[in-house]
DNA sequence: CAAGTAATCAATCATTAGTTTAAATACTTG
DNA sequence: CAAGTATTTAAACTAATGATTGATTACTTG
């Protein structure tokens, strides 16, 4: 094997990771199993695309070896094939937002048309929840929240939010936060927690950001 | 804009990132730019391509913003767009090695068919020169040595070595070091050394590797 | 074991990407 | 300002990718 050949296989397999961060759906769904395990089907609704285009998104993934499967029964569980895949794609979101000026273009528009104002960030909320002045509110689903949540928070997912109101607080702020800063989940939350008189704000990190900051988690079986 | 809309167009945006690091070329030529500002023919030199395509390469890269260009009379010298892009690259080539077996077996069969053997890590390295056991060489083209490099390392170009051999010592190792882990200029120089008998070993990671280890490096204006 | 469900596979089509070659542009220098 | 050099662009072709659809496989449960 020469120089060159080599070179050519290697880089070519370096080429294999590459491409698998090549397609916006299976960024996304990487983003979303950085929140925990999911069945193919549930990828393929979170996503908004259909079962046979999350299967092959997923076989991509896992020929390069990002994600693992596992079949239980009638379902295949697809998960991060480590922690330090979760680790790798944060680092790429935040490289992509470091360089690429319309995520952030795109984000404030989108924010524009909604009554959520500016985010608070993870230093202010411990201070103010410490305080006693805030609340949190993890908006995801159940599943996610036992997966690994911020200690103290409270769960309520957005699907059930505007039920259970009664259950939070008018005298305190209540910070809601999801899966990240490109979830609209807490946007959402803020916005029903607003218009029902509710002080609200919205974490701009989710989950995996806080564990990547060094900051402690809680989970639940 | 409604939710799906968003993120079809963040993600779109996260898949720009993805698409620019989905050839084995660009690849190539990021670890290549990792060692400083290059221009397009020595960029298409190194990794062995037409001018056209290298520029046709370094354009997209270009649009991800992850190489400048700057004109400098009749030549344009691309350079990465900031160190966040080769600490990143550094972190995606990790996590090719680590998910990706076919890496490490590419590696070993092209270095069964030398006569290296095994490469000196970095701790190994700094005890062995601080005891003089060692000389450190730096193999790279001699820009690149001046650009930055480990400290205390002499500066033998691979392609001047082996007029040069009389400079070195027989008497100590000679630790050869280039651009990275698949770079083989290293490989080149032990076998070159080895031939003519002298004590000669390898250091797998290069300067930009040294660098990320928070180790000192030097350089010259 | 038949029916139903979750997931994958296979085939097709439209789109995109990469390579090659040739031509065009931008700049320097005699 | 003509000649030469470095780079980019354009056109043509081939290969690869992603979405869609329908068929198939693997498993559970009545």
């Amino acid at each position: 094997m020469d120089n060159r050949a080599f070179k050519d296989q290697i880089y070519e397999q370096f080429g294999r990771l590459g491409k698998s961060l090549a397609s916006p759906k299976r960024l996304e769904m990487l983003d979303v199993l950085c929140q925990g395990p999911r069945t193919v089907e549930s990828l393929a609704v979170a996503t908004s695309q259909t079962l046979a285009n999350a299967s092959q998104h997923l076989k991509v993934l896992r020929t390069a070896r990002l994600v693992e499967a596992e079949k239980q029964g009638l379902h295949v569980t697809y998960r991060l094939a480590g922690t330090e895949v979760c680790d790798f794609f944060l680092a790429f979101r935040h490289l992509a937002e470091s360089r690429l000026a319309e995520i952030e273009r795109i984000t404030r528009l989108f924010l524009d048309g909604k009554n959520v104002l500016e985010a608070v960030d993870q230093a202010t909320l411990l201070k103010r929840v410490r305080s006693g002045e805030a609340l949190v509110l993890d908006v995801r689903p159940e599943q996610e929240y036992r997966n690994g949540h911020i200690p103290g928070a409270l769960s309520v997912p957005l699907a059930e939010l505007e039920q259970r109101l009664a259950e939070l607080p008018r005298d305190r702020q209540v910070v809601a936060y999801c899966r990240g800063p490109y979830c609209v989940m807490a946007v959402e939350a803020v916005e029903i927690l607003r218009r029902h008189g509710h002080k609200a704000a919205r974490l701009e990190i989710g989950v995996p950001d806080w564990r990547a900051l060094g900051l402690p988690l809680e989970s639940q079986p």
